[in-house]
DNA sequence: TCTCTCACTTC
DNA sequence: TGAAGTGAGAG
């Protein structure tokens, strides 16, 4: 207590908000009754967690806790103790911040994505790759900021792989716990976020769900891009033949126990959705996967990895298998497709090639019908590739106002939107087929009533999923399942369709306004986090944190998402209706999963925090700013979180876009083609080996071709096919040993 | 479909 | 050197 307290303060900051105390020294002055919290109950059963310094921060701590532990209103307290900052919260110099985002390694992505990218969970946690990467710009170089990243569920449909396509099978299972992954160099100043690439490659996905890394944070229940309890950790918890996209979250705190109640600006990059599984199903991805991921060197064609021995046994079987099949026939006519078929694999693995390989692959097999050719053809001809062509991942350069383009590039995620859209920290909501594409999606949170806030027209939702269904044959094979559905349209979808229609908190989040209110748990022990952690040294422990009406505490950090709040907490019930289907479901799952120590996900009844909010914004619904404990000038100017602050959408890219993609083959892919193809035309040996190789590595496909040929071929052609394959096998078992001799021997 | 082991790789 | 990340393949 070396500073005085500052007479006149009235900043009083609820001593349970755990974001205040790292924030902001306190001195306890016994005797007067808080003002700021005329009701306030404490929670039952939660352990005070403030930081005081001083010699009267134990009896006031006693005092706290002992309220705590009996739950008796703060008011009655003996001695009252009122919290003060110490120092007044000069403002800080608040550089406005413009933060810009764009995902690195993006032509990686898109030629994942335009096959329907895969990635492999596993009981242990496997990697995403390509790893997710983002730079960002346009950060307040002195301000901190926490980076963090969640994968969310792109609808509500189980898929499988079938015919050479993702097709929708049947409605989602329940989804796994949502766990978020904190950039472990959080926080960190604008300036060193800005100065190297944001990368989040050790985040892990699982199927297991009994996974316990992390701790977790509940978030309030209308929070725009979190409701709920979260879990932190390394791993995140999918499940397998289900869709996902990730997003990317940027929160200017200091401290990841603000996290609740800070502003988010979400990213989200259409091209690093994916769908998840415990083993490959589509070949292309599994052969680009090797191509591209330095861990998968050893699965090349090229090199001295298994693969090498491997092609080169294949390619002398191939060859012993073609002249048996040639004498046998007499005729290369009708071997032409099974011929077709190999050299189609011969050239789809050729390292250098890559993915342009798998393309012709396609392209080169009539045997898998109008599957891949035809689908990848359209993919890339159609629409979406027209998009994707046109995509900038720069935020900045974000076309996403660009209604007009065929693709509305931007996708910007608002809390609030005019018809009351808005989007849960869940389910994806797909927006119409153009905006599927777009570049990034950003989306500002927890802001008040949501200036900004506003959504790309919504992502399709569980109708969309059928029509997805329904449009999929037709449509391209991989990653076809994209549909586009109108607002209306997902709208109603939601409506009709949500699996918790009517769900309390709707009006909430129906707005994603954003209360303030809501308890935070924090596994004792289980802070893993480092430095973004480090304002928690004061032992803050087990801690759980209530809202006051006013919650000025809380308001103090952004007073427009308190009122907010509060405003959306009086319009309970009249919009449960209203609320989009994926929020809805999207709360219901975040009271389903009680992650908090406590048991449960509020140690104390919902309508605590929503009478406060309620007291505390008798007018607040639809003006922040007369309310005195929410007006965010009267309050902090320091702590506002610019509500208009949204990413700014950027001029359509899809200029530079087109030039640098062109159409269908014209693309990346082909570009890598043709390079690939000179190199092998230069490299004769590099030819043949590849060619081998190909054919082996690519055994699965070959065998899955062979029976879908089989049909067509013939008896004939089924014979050869079945010899093919024994050969494989042949191949196969002799690899593991004999390949030295089988090597030498001509 | 999923799980596990294996050989191979990177770091 | 060894831990950790890969896909293949068997079960």
């Amino acid at each position: 207590m070396r500073d005085p307290v500052i007479p006149g303060t009235s900043m009083a900051y609820h001593p349970f908000l755990p974001h205040r105390a790292p924030d902001f020294a306190m001195s306890a002055v016994l005797g007067h009754q808080p003002p700021f919290f005329p009701a306030l109950t404490l929670p039952p059963n939660g352990a005070a967690a403030l930081s005081l310094p001083g010699a009267l921060a134990k009896p006031i701590m006693d005092q706290l806790v002992g309220a705590a532990e009996t739950g008796i209103p703060f008011s009655s307290l003996g001695p009252q103790a009122h919290l003060r900052p110490l120092k007044t919260m000069e403002p800080e110099e608040e550089v406005e911040d413009d933060p810009k985002v764009h995902l690195e390694a993006k032509e990686l992505w898109d030629q994942f994505h335009k096959r329907g990218t895969e990635m492999v969970i596993t009981k242990s946690g496997r990697r995403m790759f390509p790893p997710f990467k983002v730079r960002c710009s346009g950060l307040d170089k002195k301000a901190k900021y926490i980076l963090l990243m969640d994968i969310i569920a792109a609808d509500d449909c189980r898929y499988k792989f079938h015919n050479s396509r993702w097709m929708v099978a049947g409605k989602a299972d329940p989804e796994m716990p949502k766990r978020m992954y904190i950039h472990p160099d959080s926080p960190a100043t604008g300036e060193q976020w800005m100065s190297k690439v944001v990368t989040f490659h050790k985040l892990k996905l699982t199927n297991n769900i009994s996974d316990k890394h992390g701790f977790t944070l509940a978030f309030p229940s209308d929070h725009a891009t979190w409701q709920g309890n979260y879990s932190f950790g390394t791993q995140t918890i999918l499940n397998s033949m289900h869709k996902y996209q990730p997003r990317f979250h940027i929160v200017r705190a200091n401290d990841i126990l603000k996290l609740p109640y800070s502003t988010f600006r979400t990213y989200l990059f259409p091209e690093t959705e994916f769908i998840a599984v415990t083993a490959y199903q589509n070949d292309k991805i599994t052969q680009l996967k090797i191509d591209n991921n330095p861990f998968a060197k050893g699965f090349r064609d090229t090199g001295n990895g298994r693969r090498e021995k491997r092609k080169q046994l294949t390619l002398q079987s191939m060859r012993v298998y073609e002249d048996r099949h040639k004498k046998d026939t007499g005729t290369s006519d009708e071997s032409s497709s099974e011929q077709a078929a190999f050299s189609c694999f011969a050239q789809s693995s050729s390292p250098a090639v890559s993915t342009v390989g798998t393309s012709n692959l396609k392209d080169l097999c009539p045997s898998e019908g109008e599957s891949d050719a035809e689908a990848e053809s359209k993919e890339e001809h159609g629409p979406e590739a027209c998009d994707a062509a046109k995509i900038s991942t720069t935020t900045s350069e974000e076309p996403g106002r660009d209604k007009g383009s065929p693709a509305g590039k931007a996708h910007l995620f608002a809390a609030a939107e005019p018809g009351g859209r808005a989007r849960d920290g869940g389910r994806l909501d797909k927006a119409s087929p153009d905006s599927r594409h777009s570049p990034a999606t950003i989306s500002s949170s927890t802001r008040g009533l949501g200036a900004e806030e506003r959504r790309s027209p919504g992502r399709e939702g569980p109708a969309a999923k059928a029509e997805e269904a329904r449009a999929l044959p037709a449509k391209e094979a991989a990653f076809a399942p994209l549909t586009v559905q109108t607002d209306a349209a997902a709208a109603a979808a939601h409506l009709g369709q949500g699996p918790l229609p009517g769900l309390g908190f709707a009006p909430g989040l129906a707005g994603q306004q954003f209360f303030n209110g809501h308890p935070l748990f924090l596994h004792p022990g289980q802070f893993a986090m480092g430095g973004a952690f480090s304002s928690m040294a004061a032992g803050m422990g087990p801690l759980l944190a209530t809202v006051s009406g006013a919650s000025t505490g809380v308001s103090g950090l952004d007073s427009t998402a308190m009122a907010s709040a509060a405003a959306a907490q009086g319009l309970s019930g009249a919009s449960a209706a209203t609320l989009p289907f994926h929020l809805q479901q999207h709360v219901l799952a975040s009271q389903g999963l009680a992650m908090s120590p406590f048991g449960s996900l509020f140690p104390y009844p919902y309508t605590y925090m929503a009478a406060a909010a309620a007291a505390s914004s008798a007018a607040a619904s639809s003006s922040v700013h007369r309310h005195p404990f929410l007006n965010l000038n009267t309050m902090r100017p320091r702590l506002r979180y610019s509500p208009y602050s949204i990413p700014v959408p950027v001029p359509d890219g899809s200029g530079l876009l087109a030039t640098a993609l062109p159409p269908m083959a014209a693309g990346p892919l082909d570009a890598k083609a043709a390079a690939a193809a000179a190199a092998l035309a230069a490299s004769p040996a590099s030819v043949a080996v590849d060619s081998g190789s190909e054919l082996n590595s690519r055994s699965s496909t070959l065998s899955s071709s062979s029976v879908s040929l089989s049909p067509k071929l013939g008896p004939e052609k089924e014979a050869a096919t079945s010899e093919l394959q024994s050969i494989q096998r042949l191949v196969s078992g002799l690899e593991a040993k004999p390949d030295r001799s089988r090597s030498a021997s001509p």
